[in-house]
DNA sequence: TTTTGAGTTGTTCGA
DNA sequence: GTCGAACAACTCAAA
């Protein structure tokens, strides 16, 4: 029987896991591979709580596979050369894989399979994680799109739903093929200690049957008045797969058929997560034609921007939600203890980190990027850029976040911020959104949390407003 | 080629 | 309390 390595990366599941797929349509026994090699990932190796997730979603991936009678050989090292010769030692003749599309990636993958092909081994790769390859969706000119609104239009319009596919209740062992052992997975990404990420377990359940748990929830509870319950912040509104679909675990595919067969539900509910698919398409439409996103503004005009000086005790504040804004620390701690954040509330800490404190997103950006389990290159570039005002889509300069506002607004009880800033608690409502108005509470009840606020509201807005015009001026 | 309509997520001010 | 206007042009995408 002939040999195909399956070489997962992120696409950490079985359900209609197209290189999985193919190996067996094909006739070719599957090994299924795993290679540890942060250092080919450029300047975006995956963060601490990315690598917490990882770890147990390789281990699901793992117990899926012995389940079925396969087992998933982990490696650590190069990648080439160890596909090359783990080909060799099992005699494989393709080595398939789903795309990733972070740009030092997308260079490294195409190395690799000129290379394999040289060798004269089959190497094929296929989309495993979006609705669209990047490439699939153009103006009518042929262009890459800029504007989201128009570019889901298209995309939106494009889309049927595709035959899923399921994977097989038996699988064949690699130990036919020879296999190695390869490592433990101990080994490449330790369990962390102490235990920082035990509250993320407590909200998640990383590998695929969380993920479809997770999917199964949300279409069966939360989609029913989404458009709304999606911005209130303590509640569970949103579909909280962005890890999930990080990771692969479950199918793009499949979620959005799921929800677009859902019953008894809303067209405006419905087209409104579809969309927020659809940001993540585009997200990825735009990192893959402007590769530079992840650093760079995508606005040349923002190459001169003078951000403020990253004065490390404002940052810190701001990392451990010690600002003494209380939506703003809520966010910044709810991050810390679960690796997530609510999307509402991404957007209230980006203005106050960018706007207010006048910060290069990169910063607020590079912390994402190490707390999140969701980290996704395409998606925290794009988030960051969009608050920044920095991205072509962006929000207009004018556009800053009221974190008093935003927390009476979104969070009219004061319960999330009662559940992540408990000294709060004690406060009555309208002091729990912004206790430097009553002093004699605060001083009372919550002696510790900060007397002000990092920058006063109205200076921090009005000094954002000035520094964002004069950019206009200077062009 | 030129024209036209439109653009995730907000806040403040004054009537 | 509610409502509309102002905030700023500019660029994108399609006709």
């Amino acid at each position: 029987m002939a040999v195909a390595l399956v070489w997962f990366r992120d696409d950490l599941r079985l359900d209609d896991q197209p290189a999985l797929r193919a190996a067996l349509d094909r006739g070719w026994l599957p090994v299924p591979v795993y290679i540890h090699a942060p250092d080919e990932e450029g300047a975006w190796a995956p963060g601490a709580a990315s690598n917490a997730w990882r770890r147990r979603a390789l281990a699901a991936l793992s117990a899926e596979l012995e389940r079925r009678g396969s087992r998933l050989l982990v490696l650590h090292g190069h990648s080439l050369p160890l596909l090359q010769a783990t080909a060799a030692l099992t005699g494989a003749e393709a080595v398939l894989w789903a795309r990733r599309y972070e740009p030092a990636v997308e260079q490294r993958d195409a190395r690799i399979k000129r290379e394999l092909r040289r060798a004269g081994l089959h190497a094929e790769s296929f989309n495993g994680s979006l609705l669209f390859e990047p490439w699939e969706v153009a103006t009518k000119q042929g262009d890459p799109y800029r504007v989201f609104t128009p570019f889901w239009r298209t995309a939106r319009a494009q889309w049927r739903a595709p035959a899923t596919w399921d994977a097989p209740a038996r699988l064949p062992s690699p130990e036919d093929a020879g296999a190695p052992h390869g490592v433990a997975l101990d080994d490449i990404l330790p369990a962390p200690r102490p235990a920082w990420d035990a509250g993320f377990w407590q909200r998640f359940t990383p590998g695929e049957t969380g993920a479809r748990q997770a999917l199964a929830r949300f279409a069966g509870r939360a989609l029913d008045g989404y458009a709304d319950a999606r911005d209130r912040a303590v509640e569970a509104g949103t579909s909280r797969l962005s890890p999930h679909l990080h990771f692969g675990e479950i199918s793009v595919q499949r979620v959005a058929a799921t929800v677009n067969d859902a019953d008894g539900i809303a067209d405006g509910d419905r087209e409104r997560f579809l969309a927020e698919l659809g940001w993540r398409e585009f997200a990825h439409h735009v990192l893959h034609y402007f590769p530079q996103v992840a650093e760079r503004p995508l606005d040349p005009r923002f190459e001169d921007f003078r951000w403020a000086r990253p004065l490390q005790a404002r940052l810190a504040a701001w990392r451990h939600g010690r600002t003494g804004v209380p939506i703003v620390d809520a966010g910044m701690r709810e991050l810390w203890h679960t690796g997530w954040m609510h999307n509402r509330v991404r957007m209230v800490v980006a203005s106050w980190l960018t706007k207010h404190l006048r910060m290069h997103w990169r910063h607020g950006a590079r912390w994402f990027w190490d707390t999140l389990v969701d980290a996704d290159l395409a998606n925290n570039t794009q988030g960051w850029q969009w608050t920044a005002g920095t991205g072509a889509d962006a929000a207009p300069y004018f556009r800053v976040f009221n974190p008093v506002s935003q927390a009476r607004r979104f969070d009219p009880e004061g319960a999330y911020i009662a559940r992540w800033v408990p000294e709060l608690a004690a406060l009555p409502l309208p002091a729990r959104f912004a206790p430097w108005e009553h002093p004699e509470l605060l001083r009372r009840h919550a002696p510790d949390y900060p007397r002000t606020p990092q920058v006063d509201l109205a200076e921090g807005r009005q000094a954002a407003l000035a520094a964002f015009a004069a950019l206009r001026h200077a062009r």
